[in-house]
DNA sequence: GCTCGTATAAAAA
DNA sequence: TTTTTATACGAGC
C-alpha cells in the first residue's frame, strides 16, 4: 500500500489542491499545498506515480469545478479518520447532497454519535466541528455545506479557508453570487 | 501528560 | 442583542 499525491488544478482562490490517492481511495486533500496533519508523505512528496488514478481523480475534481458534475464518484479511503470522526464524515456524505446545507447541530444529531450529548446545547455541535476542522477529506466529504445555525459558519485556513468556503457554496448554488465572483471558469 | 484554542448553540440578562 | 457557558479533539510544549 502506498500514497501517491496527485496535484490537481483549480478555481479555488486558493489555487491547485493536492491529494492523497491510495489504492482505496482518495484518502486526504490539502488545499494551499500544505501538509495534512496525520498523513504520511508531506507536501514535497514526489506526485503521483500512477498517471491512470491520477488522471482519474484530476478529470473527476475537473468536472465538479466546471460545475458539469455534482459529486465526484471517487471512492474514499476512510483511513485517517476513525470511531466518532469516521461515522460523522459518513453521515455528511450520505445526509447532505450538492447544493444543500446542514447545521453543525443538525449534523451531530443525525450522526447519532452524539446522542449523550443531544439535549445539551450546543455542546455537540462544537465537537462536529472541531473534527471538520481536523478533517483530512475537506473536499471529497462536503464540510463546506455544513454550515453555523445563524449563518456561513467557519473554515479551517484562516482566511484563506472562508475564501475557498464561500467559493464552493457559490459554485453549488447555495449563496448568491457575488460582484467579485468570476465563477469556476475564472482563474488558471 | 497537560494546557490551550477552536469551523457552535442555547439560555439568561 | 450581548454575554456566558458546556464538550471533544488535536496541536504544542
Amino acid at each position: 500500500m502506498s500514497i501517491s499525491w496527485v496535484t490537481v488544478g483549480t478555481p479555488l482562490p486558493s489555487g491547485p489542491v493536492r491529494l492523497a490517492v491510495t489504492d482505496l481511495g482518495v484518502a486526504a486533500c490539502s488545499f494551499a499545498g500544505e501538509s495534512v496533519a496525520g498523513v504520511p508523505g508531506r507536501a514535497g512528496t514526489p506526485d503521483c506515480t500512477d498517471e491512470a488514478r491520477a488522471r482519474t481523480v484530476a478529470a473527476r475534481l475537473d468536472e465538479y469545478f466546471q460545475g458539469r458534475s455534482r459529486t465526484f464518484a471517487l471512492p474514499i479511503d476512510w483511513r485517517f479518520t476513525s470511531g466518532p470522526h469516521r461515522v460523522v464524515l459518513q453521515t455528511l456524505l450520505a445526509e447532505v447532497p450538492y447544493g444543500a446545507t446542514i447545521t453543525y447541530g443538525e449534523l451531530a444529531r443525525r450522526s447519532g454519535v452524539f446522542d449523550d450529548l443531544a439535549g445539551v446545547g450546543g455542546v455537540a455541535a462544537r465537537a462536529v466541528g472541531q473534527m471538520m476542522g481536523a478533517n483530512p477529506l475537506a473536499l471529497l466529504v462536503p464540510c463546506h455545506r455544513v454550515v453555523a445555525a445563524d449563518g456561513l459558519g467557519g473554515f479551517g485556513g484562516g482566511p484563506l479557508g472562508m475564501e475557498i468556503k464561500r467559493w464552493l457554496l457559490t459554485l453549488e448554488g447555495v449563496l448568491p453570487a457575488t460582484l467579485d465572483w468570476d465563477g469556476p471558469d475564472a482563474a488558471p
